[in-house]
DNA sequence: CAAATTTGTGCAAACGTTTGTATATTTGCG
DNA sequence: CGCAAATATACAAACGTTTGCACAAATTTG
């Protein structure tokens, strides 16, 4: 491949002037610049970021850690990131933890060794706390999204989920229904705490009863479980902290031949607006949280944490009149 | 960060020797790489990557080129190729075209100049053909996948649409279905020729008269409308070269009450395992596309085909007793 | 025991850039 | 015209690693 060396030489000029001129540097003649892009282009030079980078000793790689690329979440996320910091000439480097512990910690020492300029992490289930994370990274500027680590400087973008649950509860109120339960999710996991919380004040805020909580609910058999005991309990609607447990649910309502009982889930998953009826769903904005994270990094990565406003669809799932058949 | 120099400098001898003992040379001493291993660990180093790949003249760095990230298909066979490239020691870097030709030249571009071991790559729509690729990548081994350009050089990676739309097609007869058509994609893509081909085969090969086909039917618009024709035409199944366009069949078929009839996609999107009745699809196996990819480029991008099987999935849709209701 | 071989280490150049400093050239101005 | 200032280019060192070659020490061989 072709090198600024091989350029200056062709035109008797030194290396240095090729460098800047391509580079832009206002210290080099009109003439001389256009002359080493014309000599440039034509023998196909493209400049070595590697020498580039080693040099500069810094590099335009951000690594983006999450636990599974193929969650909807995950690549939209990553998809969001991207199209900011492609925009302000970076690029891109994906690692994948699979949730496992060891694998996160491979890949934050990876994206270091490549002296990457930042690093946005999900973190995976696996890893308990964030003790291993900073010195992995050894100084490298930390933007954690979603799964965050709060005892760890640096930006953090979340959800606002107990917003969102709020408004998920509060809707299927204004719908008419009036005996409402959470199928909620693991305890142990901030989000899922902020959502059980928001549907408790949203109820409390109308004057209603406490509803029936199924905690570790969260897949479609355990949603099924759950609703038959919501059934039983007498309930006329379900928020669901996940999609797939509200899936679950509506498998039992399908079975029973229930009417007049409203679901929302949370996630916004894409079958959510495909089924028949389509599921009402609270959507977390993982494009969004992508962008914002990337533009944390763009800022410094400064401490602090962005909330990224969940959005409520509104779809069949909660309307007081749709009919759940087999 | 610490680097192999201070290392030597502080035992007291050479950065060669250093270099030699941590990347496993067997021209050094035992005791010496113990040595050299214990005071790395000390001092917390990491190889710096950079400086290691403008030596060696080579990076371990594998760049893909999709689409669009947030697609299941192509988050799927980056996650097929990540597995099998981390296990070989090379990282992953990922470009997206957003379907468009001049986002494609500009990811080619850049991964030429982190001069990238080698380029798996699924061409964007934008792109009409493959002329641009070999000069933007300048010599770097490529593996085409789902998407290729016969003309150029290098692995390709393809589904066999043919004998999976065959099998799709066969199954609705099995399954006593008499009169079937077919929603088509796009006839200027290759994959979408293959299936229509296939489905033509099986009903040759079973005797039957050709049924309507509906080219250019891909999104759930176009389903639904040519479902609403397939059924004015005498139909009782289809066979449907994408899962949207299926989907958009069976809301043909909910609305106008129709039963005994017989809806097989393509794609094994996710939701059409989730829905109610369950769609029954011809998978892709994007997972396995990406594996093999990878493994294409290690085996050094030898020209060649490699051909992944499709799987059908067979749910409720394909089941002549499936009650279609509003 | 000298010569040949093996083993371990050091020296220094290279990979392709970028950049601080020095030098050469041009320009401006009294 | 002469000198200072501005402009343009050259020189050379660095970034951190790898690697061919040279060399010293230890070991084997005839």
């Amino acid at each position: 491949m072709t090198t600024i060396t091989e350029i200056a030489a062709a035109l008797g000029i030194n290396q240095a002037t090729v460098s800047r001129a391509l580079s832009g540097s206002p210290r080099v003649k009109e003439e001389t610049r256009r002359a080493v892009e014309r000599k440039a282009a034509e023998l196909g030079y493209e400049r070595n970021v590697v020498a580039s980078n080693l040099r500069k000793g810094r590099s335009d790689i951000v690594g983006i850690v999450v636990p599974r690329i193929h969650r909807e979440f995950f690549s939209n996320v990553i998809g969001g990131a991207e199209a900011v910091l492609n925009e302000a000439g970076y690029n891109v480097l994906i690692c994948q933890t699979h949730e496992r512990f060891d694998a996160e910690l491979k890949a934050l020492q990876t994206l270091r060794n490549y002296r990457v300029a930042g690093v946005l992490l999900s973190h995976a289930i696996g890893s308990a706390d964030g003790s291993h994370i900073l010195p992995a990274l050894g100084g490298i500027p930390l933007v954690q999204f979603d799964r965050v680590f709060s005892e760890l400087p640096g930006s953090k973008i979340v959800s606002n989920n107990f917003d969102g649950a709020y408004l998920a509860t509060r809707h299927l109120l204004d719908q008419g229904f009036r005996r409402i339960g959470t199928l909620a999710g693991y305890m142990n996991s901030e989000a899922y705490v902020q959502r059980l919380e928001g549907y408790r004040q949203a109820l409390r805020d109308a004057g209603m009863q406490p509803g029936p909580e199924y905690p570790d609910t969260i897949v479609r058999e355990t949603g099924y479980e759950a609703c038959k005991k919501a059934l039983a309990a007498g309930c006329d609607a379900l928020y669901s902290a996940g999609d797939f447990s509200a899936l679950g649910a509506i498998d039992a309502l399908r079975e029973n031949g229930v009417q007049r009982f409203g679901i929302v889930g949370t996630a916004n998953e894409s079958f959510t607006a495909l089924m028949s009826p389509s599921m009402s769903s609270l959507a977390l904005n993982p494009y969004e949280m992508g962008r914002q994270a990337a533009l944390a990094f763009l800022g410094g990565a400064q401490d602090g944490v962005v909330v990224v406003p969940m959005e409520l669809k509104i779809r069949e799932s909660s309307n007081i009149n749709t009919i759940w058949q087999k």
